[in-house]
DNA sequence: AAGTTGTTTCTTGTATACACAATACAACTC
DNA sequence: GAGTTGTATTGTGTATACAAGAAACAACTT
């Protein structure tokens, strides 16, 4: 029985989505690993429906791979996978600073200021979880910024593939110390509403993030199912 | 009983699933509409489960809404809504075009030329149901020339979108006759290996695709659900 | 010993029953 | 008559039972 029964307004199948989620996002359950809806189910105290549900769910955030009358996996990332989502999220993440750099109110770019701020002093403490949010927030806020809805979205999963994929290979947090420079030049092409060099920087920084992924070969490569 | 019973290879739940869609992409079934599950059960002779689950998976393609406790709802698709779409389809489309120009093989592009004369011939006949077919074709074949399967996800999920909603609001059909001479540009800069050519022309293609929806302001502007 | 076939077991697929939230409607109050 | 509360109805959420496919293993054949 895990810790999922008290909040009753949520349906099951949304605890048990998220659960899992969290675990097959940060690693703790591994690639390739086998999901039995019973033993789930029990290991949760619920039923299989529920878990089912929640498996489907999985699958179109392309964490679980379902085989008919076989079973669920847990997906695995390839550094493959990750050069073409990387590829395509260069120009998308342009686009979305560009964009969110005509459209967010002298506010938001305040607030966007901010987190960076925030990830600096994280940074200084060495606090890895708090640097991975902030980092996903400021990514986010420019999303949301370019008011295009089909953008906010693409991103957003765009972005927890690469997540899931640092998050099981390496824990180093290398970059850290990169990213708040490349965040601040966007930042300061943002405030001085110079879309095209916010645009720029911004490809530059994914650019980067992308050759620092396919540096380090260091990471199994183990094609699990 | 609709005539969903003989071929007992695939679970129940696809060939709901794929009933469902193909009412839902062709606007058999309107946005708006309530889907019952016991009604389409019953409608289709099956139980409620796969019935469920075939609409959990509609909602991943955002066929359906789903509100907790209340039931599915078909989507509706807005003009901006199209627009941010086309708007992240262009330089997607434009990538793809690109690095199919590099990878694709002499006889993939003849096969691409092939698709295109094909619907050239389909226009002369006025088969629009064909014409619909080949273009989405002629799309997917560059998407997967790109060798990039993210890109292809996103484009063919893109390229879903434009089309139910062309089915939906216009059954016009009016560009195909420009789209011709618009593939032509492309296929030609592609046999030539021109890459950056090819991609200008194929932004070009979806910008014009934009446009024309864009302009067609005569659809209903219902905000359904 | 290797290969083939039959049987058992395990797991998913589907149907169905029951629980309970949401809504609609009726009766009651003011 | 408007607003409020109680009740019935409808439909989703969850549990569970049963059907059937897939895999593992054993027994048999050659």
């Amino acid at each position: 029985m895990l810790s999922i029964n008290m909040q009753k307004h949520k349906p099951l199948r949304e605890l048990v989505y998220e659960e899992l989620r969290m675990l097959i996002m940060t690693g703790q359950i591994k690639p390739g690993t086998r999901m039995m809806e019973i033993d789930l189910a029990e290991g949760m105290g619920v039923s299989r429906t529920p878990v089912r549900e929640a498996i489907r769910q999985l699958e179109k955030d392309n964490l679980v791979t379902i085989e008919p009358r076989r079973g669920a996996y847990v997906s695995d990332i390839s550094a493959t996978d990750m050069e073409d989502m990387l590829f395509v999220r260069e120009p998308l993440e342009g686009i979305a600073t560009f964009l969110a750099t005509q459209n967010m109110t002298e506010d938001e770019i305040r607030e966007l200021t901010d987190v960076n701020r925030q990830y600096e002093e994280a940074f200084q403490k060495g606090e890895r979880e708090k640097l991975i949010k902030l980092d996903t927030h400021f990514h986010n806020l420019i999303a949301e910024g370019s008011h295009n809805k089909y953008l906010i979205t693409v991103l957003k999963n765009l972005q927890e593939q690469v997540l899931r994929f640092r998050y099981i290979y390496f824990k180093s947090g290398k970059r850290a110390a990169e990213v708040i420079n490349e965040h601040r030049l966007i930042l300061n092409s943002m405030t001085e509403r110079k879309e095209e060099d916010a645009k720029r920087y911004s490809i530059d920084h994914i650019a980067k993030l992308r050759e620092s992924i396919i540096k380090e070969e260091d990471f199994q490569t183990k094609t699990v199912r």
